[in-house]
DNA sequence: TGAAAAATACGAAGAAATGCGTATTGCAAT
DNA sequence: ATTGCAATACGCATTTCTTCGTATTTTTCA
């Protein structure tokens, strides 16, 4: 694991992703008290906060709200992991809910705090994320103990997408990395017809490659 | 899972557990100062822990050493919990270890503190341990997190095949889809040196393509 | 039986990836 | 000091993939 070099005279920049309008509000002015943050982006949804990433990724951490609508803070986290791995998440959340717990730390997030932590607590948490950290709200703690001490059989429900068999069997002789002339052979069908294929399964899982498709495919166990 | 009535006007009964009597005088020293505390048994090692809850049980938190001769934290979390069942247990050690961390929340343990934790952290821990919460140290946290992340498992041997830090960084980056110029642009160097490193980790792993590189790196352990 | 869905097949054009060569810089070990 | 390696960077040629069409045959199901 590499070492985090954080200079603690260094602003952080920090983005806000909320949906209510007053928790914003009130999260923002929470914030602006400590000197060494630097609030920079502030979004009302996961989609908002992605779209200003794109125009200016230089963050540090972000406060994710999980329930927002458009995108909630499940899928941005995951989202904003894929493209920008330094930046980290703390989750706000109003419940200690245990689904969304897990999720969130498949997603990536750095810490998980209850909405009523207070401005004191908040700020200790981005530096114990920033320092290589996490930080858990004491209720959210004993559920992740719980976690481990009873792994989820199943988590997220898992999707079919309407893929065919043949689809499937596609998908599993991409997993091998093979190119559209082996399947081809392997099938016994034309080089044409895995590519018309492989173009329905893209469509179907709303991906654009394969190793996305691959991936998708896998976290919803149509593929192992 | 049940409600605690924990009254705060109450005070709380603490037992310590630790070889060192060194640590062990820092300990009493630290959680004197708090008159919430009343400290009531002071053992060197888990037997002797035992021993004195046998003769008076009347114990609401102990601060358990991991590393104890004759009987360590680890067993004697096991022991008081299966006797004495309400009795919390916060947890000190030197070391954040994943596998004493995995089995001292089998056993039951409440929260997992950082020796170096100061007087007030633990105070706090303590608190939240009473009031039905779990308490840990930022660097504990994170290994929890990777516990939930990547359930135990420690299957067959996995090999490194000689890659650099920047080449794990790239392959985390195929992982996800991204194609070369997304992947330049989130590491901030050139296509070029992108397709350089990529060209390097096929050589590397003896693959030919993303797909394949990603399995193989996968399967080894190298990303996840 | 008729309609819909799935599986098959082909081509053009552009995007992305791959293989091979070369080269500079900086850092670490001998 | 020199050697070696990692990280950076660029160009060319070729292969592979992806998206967009269109089209026929087979299977499924209402």
């Amino acid at each position: 694991m590499k070492k985090k070099n954080f200079a603690p005279d260094m602003p952080i920049n920090l983005a806000i992703a909320e949906d209510n309008c007053f928790s914003r509000q009130a999260a923002i002015e929470r914030m602006s008290k400590f000197s060494q943050i630097k609030i920079k982006h502030i979004a009302a949804n996961g989609q908002e906060l992605v779209s200003m990433l794109q125009k200016d990724s230089n963050i540090d951490l972000v406060l994710m709200d999980i329930e927002m609508p458009v995108m909630n803070g499940i899928e941005a986290t995951i989202e904003v992991k894929k493209h920008w791995n330094h930046i980290k998440i703390l989750m706000l959340t109003m419940f200690d809910d245990e689904k969304n717990l897990f999720d969130a730390i498949l997603a990536g997030a750095s810490g998980y705090l209850l909405k009523e932590s207070n401005a004191e607590q908040i700020f200790r948490a981005i530096m114990d994320a920033m320092t290589g950290g996490a930080a858990m709200s004491p209720a959210i703690a004993l559920k992740a103990l719980n976690l481990i001490k009873n792994p989820q059989s199943e988590s997220k429900e898992s999707q079919d997408f309407g893929l065919s068999e043949r689809e499937i069997e596609l998908l599993n002789q991409l997993k091998n990395g093979l190119t559209y002339e082996q399947i081809a052979s392997n099938l016994f069908i034309s080089y044409h017809t895995v590519r018309k294929h492989i173009e329905n399964i893209y469509r179907k899982l709303q991906v654009n490659n394969k190793v996305e498709a691959i991936q998708k495919a896998s976290s919803n166990k149509l593929i192992d």
